[in-house]
DNA sequence: AATGAATGAGAGTTCATTCAT
DNA sequence: CATGAATGAACTCTCATTCAT
């Protein structure tokens, strides 16, 4: 089979990280082998090392991809007009976040989690997640400008901070979905939105 | 059942379980082996599986002993008078959370976030680490429960549901330190608190 | 038939040897991969299968050819009018290695000692190398009676005997140069000239 | 099994190497494989790790073991009173090559050209081999030195130099011994003896 | 004919756990 | 009762060879 064309090369790529992600949504990084990869992908153990060399690698790609998912979600966020008030960011996120890992063959969130805990340990993903973050964050920054504009945010207030602040409001959340699993995307908008005393704080 | 050996069976059930968590912060719950914690400890390997008999076993108390480091902070936040707002309550955590982490011979954030990983894919450890949170959530409820008395807070919110967003804020908090290391406590509480607009929401 | 392919044909397998030697002489036998040999020698994968048909093929051919190149050596020796006495021979033996050795693009007596290695345990590669050394101890036989003829040697020595230990002196030299590397052909020859006493043994 | 006397440790290192030297006699070094060595041993593959973290360790130790036999054949003939000729050194070493290989489970002298071989291409191994041939050369020189005043030898020589010719001696008759498998130290050194003209050089 | 992606048995090594001492 | 040497299944990764294209 030589001379393959890129395209499925590319698609041979997805198909093992597909078959990855599926693994280490149910056992994370670590309790995931290869073998166990190599049957989910259908391929052989020489193919799967022909794409990824070495399961580190594959960890770097499959903790790189679980967080670009939030990417459209973000997007989609972005070009919404008027531009949403920051609990109704809360909301549409936190929707999208459930919406999508429930509709996925993998729950993504539960990926997410492992490469956070990679991010830790091992610095190569801890730049990857890194990375993904500051990029999610800067989009997140965009709509704080906008919603400056809008009056929805204090105009003083700078963007880039705010947002962290805005992104982490992600984490908590997909945590309580996965392990206490009493958290819904309105109720947790709702209790942001009550974080405020009735007349400023 | 003499009384000092009791009192000696703790202690040593607390140099191994110490020794477990330097091991888990450098490495996680996978890479951590056996072998390390036994040189850690200072004990053989059959006095410590006389303490713990398997390394999930080792893993639960970890996780647990990871997330009750919380509960001393949450007291000390309940236990202020006036209580605090909550922006000053996000305030309050998140730098007893960088005290701590920076105080401590470990820096238990890192082990909180292997705890959470593992949650996802260990139902034993989903229940320890989910009681936890239930616990740190409701006594959070108690602070919401004064600010409403306070004026602080929507009286009309409940206070279960605002607990469960303001917890949410801790995790997001402690991945940006770990991860892109861009966050300090009073940033954080500052962005937060401009996620509201100039009057109302 | 054409005869343009056979030359291409004979040129191409030269090509492999070339790429499988350099190989051999770095990493040794079975260190040295098929990859290795199939990206030195430029060609695919299916080609290199096309000449040899399997690694252990390969190797033949190679412990084959590292030992012919003595041959020119031990035939320049015999050329030689008048004789040379054996300490002599002794000296241009190991000279010419050494030139070779620094002249050629791969060292071949790295390449030499793994065909001994591969001797002992293949019994293919035994018989090619030992056909190898019976030629070169016969043309050095056909020295040693020149010898004698001219007095250097005693005339009732077997010639075929006393080749062995001529040619016995040439491992040991090509030995102590890769391993202790402190070995020059003038010295070594000079310590077999000491080697006896003064006046007979 | 606990607190295991430093003896039996030695014993079962010992026995491992023993095992190992079976197999690279008849293998060579990079066609044994762990799982020959420990079938062989009787231990379990963890054992074996316990006391070889790695197969470059166990070859290192094979190859300094497998030149470590010369040392006693080399002091048995500095031993001799009076000092043998060098042709009668020549005679003594090959034949307790020969007894010993006989004698031993192992033919040594077939592991011995492995480490030659390993030497080529693995510092470690170079290092070690030209450390026991610089032991063994200097033993050698010393009876030379011996030789010098018994009058056997031209007294003026470089005794380091001729101990490198001297050394030189014992590869060639390994390797037609073990290869071609024409050669007794007999006639090996009889071959020797006749290297010379009639009357000196 | 030539290619090189794919195969898969088998390599070296690790590590949670046990149990003879 | 404590010890730590021993176990062995399971891990990640390699590589000689094939064969669909």
């Amino acid at each position: 089979m030589p001379k393959v064309t890129d395209e499925h090369r590319e698609q041979r790529r997805e198909q093992i990280l597909m078959a990855a992600m599926i693994c280490v949504a149910e056992e994370g990084f670590h309790k995931t082998t290869m073998a166990h990869v190599i049957a989910g992908s259908g391929l052989s153990a020489g193919a799967v090392y022909g794409y990824f060399s070495s399961k580190d690698e594959l960890i770097l790609a499959i903790a790189d991809r679980s967080l670009s998912y939030l990417d459209q979600a973000i997007d989609e966020v972005q070009a919404r007009d008027p531009v949403p008030s920051p609990v109704e960011v809360t909301r549409l996120l936190t929707s999208m976040i459930v919406e999508r890992a429930e509709a996925a063959p993998v729950d993504l969130t539960r990926v997410v989690v492992s490469a956070w805990a990679e991010a830790v340990r091992n610095e190569d993903v801890r730049h990857a997640v890194a990375s993904r973050i500051d990029l999610l964050r800067s989009k997140l920054a965009d709509v704080i400008i906008a919603q400056q504009s809008a009056g929805h945010i204090d105009a003083g207030a700078d963007p880039e901070m705010v947002a962290k602040s805005l992104f982490g409001v992600m984490p908590g959340f997909v945590l309580q979905r996965l392990i206490t699993r009493d958290v819904t995307p309105a109720d947790y908008a709702a209790g942001y939105a009550s974080l405020r005393r009735p007349s400023g704080d």
